[in-house]
DNA sequence: AAATCGAGCTGATGTAAATCAACTCAAGGT
DNA sequence: ACCTTGAGTTGATTTACATCAGCTCGATTT
């Protein structure tokens, strides 16, 4: 098995098991969907190559991106509760996914305790972050929120051994701010600034970091020296 | 067992079972602590009685409220991941809890499988709450914020079979807007707008819903006729 | 009962980000 | 080669909320 697919912690017999259920999909397009809103929850995924956004509509109509995932993640999980997806996934970019049926999963981790351990361990990261998400959104400005999700990224990419300082966002300006809670002309003055202040260069989707500890330092005090 | 613990779907044997592992906690002084961030994790807790909030302090030293748990709900989930709680929870009234050790949780999981299923589901559940809190922080005015805290405030007794119209908010006006991404000022003002309006009437700490309506309605509509 | 204190409310002013508007630029279509 | 379209940037203006300041009210202390 893939590596890429469920870094479990498992005997070569187990993993064999593990391994027969999970289906390789062909490449989705860009723009394709994975699942959509209301559809019945089966499976969750994990991002092989590409990356994938997830949003949902709200109920005024609007859409709200609640996450994006990348290489080694895994998303799905929202259908859980109610055996319905509450978000619709899509592919940001040529994607590649594994579909892991929740049903066979749910059947293995019946056998093997640490199947369904290792299931709880991805939910409550899952919480972790969401939480993470809810403090980032309620107490810090457009700056703090934009090198909040360039640092993210950057280290979720430099943990799959991809570099950590230049990023290709496969998202748009616009996913970005709806993500953040912002508008995208606040996005791009932002983006704007820090490339004034040259802790990164922006040229459209590739972005380099030239200042890490700059944009930490903007997490952690409230206060910029202009 | 009390129901309110654990209201899960197993046989009368399985009940038992369970019901010998949950240690019912004298009552909390208002300000209590239940766990501290940095705790190690061992268990989660029912609320009983009462009401709790949980908040971690962020990188600058700011609190940050994470959420607000009432009789029926379950909470620490947010120490499972690193084995290590991220929050601190506290009692804001008189409150009593029942302590469930998750490791003797655990292993009832690897005999019924049905345990660790609903944990599971329980998971699954603070994921799509968290989600929601989300959408509410990066899409909403302070008016529909407020409002969708009374409301989710509103449904959440209800479920418990009390009042949905006359609501006791345990915490501070201070807690909600550090909750809701807002400042103490505004959460008071738009308190008194929504008085003017004949939304609610507003005795200190005591909500009265007069017209649950208009705040649904603001929820779904960026517009508000003046 | 006077003094103290903290929670909450309200008014005046300031400001970060939204909104409105105009522009550039690259991609696709004809 | 020209037109269209949509994504992104930048500037001018507005606005929702934050900040600052002063106040009331009830609980606690002395």
């Amino acid at each position: 098995m893939n590596s890429l697919c469920l870094p479990l912690g498992l005997d070569a017999d187990d993993l064999y098991k593990l391994d027969e259920l999970i289906e390789r999909k062909k490449p989705l397009q860009p723009r394709e969907g994975v699942f959509f809103s209301g559809d019945p929850f089966t499976s969750i995924y994990a991002v092989r190559s590409g990356s994938i956004k997830s949003f949902c509509i709200d109920a005024d109509g609007r859409e709200q991106v609640t996450g994006f995932y990348f290489p080694g993640e895994i998303f799905g999980w929202d259908g859980l509760a109610d055996e319905q997806h509450q978000n619709t996934a899509i592919a940001l970019e040529t994607t590649s996914i594994c579909e892991i049926p929740y049903e066979q999963l749910d059947n293995l981790g019946n056998s093997i305790p640490s199947v369904q351990k290792y299931v709880i361990k991805l939910l409550s990261r899952e919480i972790n972050a969401d939480q993470r998400l809810i403090a980032l959104l309620a107490g810090n400005s457009a700056r703090q929120r934009l090198a909040s999700l360039l640092l993210s990224i950057s280290d979720r990419l430099a943990q799959q051994g991809l570099s950590s300082t230049r990023l290709w966002l496969p998202m748009s300006r616009s996913e970005i701010s709806n993500y953040l809670g912002l508008t995208v002309e606040t996005v791009s003055r932002v983006l704007s600034h820090f490339q004034r202040r040259k802790y990164l260069t922006v040229n459209k989707k590739e972005i380099e970091i030239l200042n890490k500890h700059a944009l930490r330092d903007l997490m952690h005090s409230a206060e910029e020296v202009e």
